[in-house]
DNA sequence: TATGAATGAGTCTTCATTCAT
DNA sequence: CATGAATGAAGACTCATTCAT
């Protein structure tokens, strides 16, 4: 009787998706949830202990996918600065993002945007350190071996750059942008970090 | 009339702030507030109306900061484009942005990642559309004026920088950022946007 | 200093009934009649007790009303049936009725629909009683005395038409009946009520 | 599930139709019912949405009969007003009025003086207009066909009558008048009221 | 007398979760 | 697995009344 199993999880995920984006994680119900998925209240316990363990479900493949990006991008410090620099890498090193994100859009929108009350309230932030801490391990290795280059930039810009990043994936998840202006904006955005990085380091 | 009134009235701002602060407008109750204030529960609606005016009153300081910004910067198309991309009055500007600001961390925060449930939840996206809406109205005339730029933007890309701006202001607000750090930090900002703006518009 | 404290006094009787007749006696807070009277809320209670007292004093003049007719009218037994059953003394006295309660029309209503909730709320129940009793004992004393009617009319019966007396009182209350329609009324209602009790009695 | 489902509903409907008839609508509260009924008090919400709701429950076969009343004789205008004069006719619909109200008497004691506060609590009036409404168009009916009647009674007094009628439908669910009562009270109402009508219509 | 602040018990209703079947 | 009933704590807010000045 695997089948209806998986149904009833399938609808209770949808359910709970629509409800969480419509009303937030603290003011969605679980009668509401519910009521929209035509499963009895009490079963959605047979399926997850409880509501944040429900919420943390319907939004896994968001949390996912952003730390297999943290994990394959960030992560790889073999690639030099000079290489990083390139537009080249940068465009596809964002595409690859945007990419990522395009299809995980709802839950992602849950995810940043709904998560407040739940135990991934914070995660957002918690992500922005850990994309930090990276980038800034990177600068300082970048700096070791290049020395010439003046990369006193401050943590905080650092910081402000993730962020930035951020922002830009947040408001892709809000607007419906589609593929198109997609490639225009990820352009747009590669071409002015460059520069500004490179004004930055007197490169 | 024990204490005197005003007393109240500030001690029951504080709490109130340090208890939105700690579990944000939902899950923050009026008997939080009471306990934490040492006002009496239901003595507490002789001041406030309600737990939304309260929170309104909390805010009400980081609310008029942000819209005298608006008016005042991002109203005023006046100043000519080429003078606004020189960095000296980039800077200025800014600057003044984060002077602001900095002495409204604290309700600052709140208006901006606590207000979720209460009548100010759309606060900072209405406040970015605003100010989209107005830096592309000021494009529009620059491009009028200096048909010769390369002006052809997107909407989105306008966005997108009014958007980093926010979220400088963000992390400024959330982290406990001194006046020497704030000003390398804005002066590289300032850097960063310039040289990616003269980069885009192939000034 | 007699002046201003009548003043207040009436300031507040006035405002109460406005207040209890547009929200009933329940309904009514005391916040609403400070407001309304414009007298501080706590400065109530040094004029009336309670709100209770309060009500009580606003619907006196009806209750004085409705106690004076009881005892100059259903109370006068030296009345003979015979001369009851005219019309002339049956128009005299309604007429009567209708007249006093014509210049207490307001607190009247106060205090026959408004009233639930204070502790006059079975006013209206125990006067209807009172009244019957002394109908029932009028009809005793008839029977005494004129053996020959067949006055073997139910207690039921008697309760009715005391009851009926009061309907007629309360519509004339509720709706603005002015002094000529109020004459047809008592004449209509005099005629039907001699004709019933004619016929009841075989008189 | 312990009790069956229904077993619940009863209590409920009991306990509310007791503590309503103690305290009226407005200064029952739910504590009481709960405790009254045994019934924990979230849990009396799986049964009734509101304390209005359970309310309307209690008093709904009271409603139905008096509608009932309204639509069937009220309604019908067919019979003729000779007929209609006719001690047998009358005696027979007013025998079926008080019929009807017997096994109905606590909740229509509830729907007539205890709904204030309640959404009902306009009920007693509104169904006072419509049957005052109806008869005013049966007597228009019968002054077109019968024209030698003097039937300039004042709309005041069509409604008196309706009043009273309502009056003696009061009284009858106040006391507990047993079956054998209840049929000399109709007869000597009917007495009266074919007497009354008779005498003003000059017929 | 008059005031504004204070109090404490009370209102209806909602919720996530658990129980019994 | 599924169900509907049950629970107990908590939510915002209101009120008549009293206190201190």
């Amino acid at each position: 009787m695997q089948y209806p199993k998986d149904d009833v999880r399938r609808k209770l995920l949808e359910a709970a998706a629509r409800i969480f984006a419509r009303k937030g994680y603290l003011k969605a119900s679980m009668r509401d949830i519910a009521a929209e998925s035509g499963v009895g209240l009490s079963n959605i316990y047979n399926y997850y202990d409880s509501k944040d363990e429900l919420f943390r479900h319907v939004v896994g493949p968001a949390v996912q996918v952003l730390e297999r990006l943290l994990d394959e991008h960030h992560g790889r410090c073999g690639t030099d600065i000079m290489a990083m620099c390139s537009p080249d890498y940068c465009e596809r090193v964002v595409g690859e993002y945007v990419g990522f994100i395009d299809c995980q859009r709802r839950p992602l929108a849950l995810l940043l945007f709904r998560a407040q009350g739940s135990s991934l309230e914070n995660f957002r932030e918690e992500f922005a350190d850990r994309a930090t801490r990276l980038v800034e391990q990177y600068f300082a290795d970048m700096k070791r071996r290049h020395p010439q280059i003046a990369a006193d930039v401050s943590g905080f810009s650092i910081r402000m750059h993730t962020v930035w990043m951020f922002a830009l994936l947040e408001e892709v998840v809000k607007r419906d942008v589609g593929p198109d202006e997609l490639r225009q904006i990820v352009s747009e955005y590669v071409t002015i970090e460059m520069a500004g990085w490179r004004e930055l380091m007197k490169l």
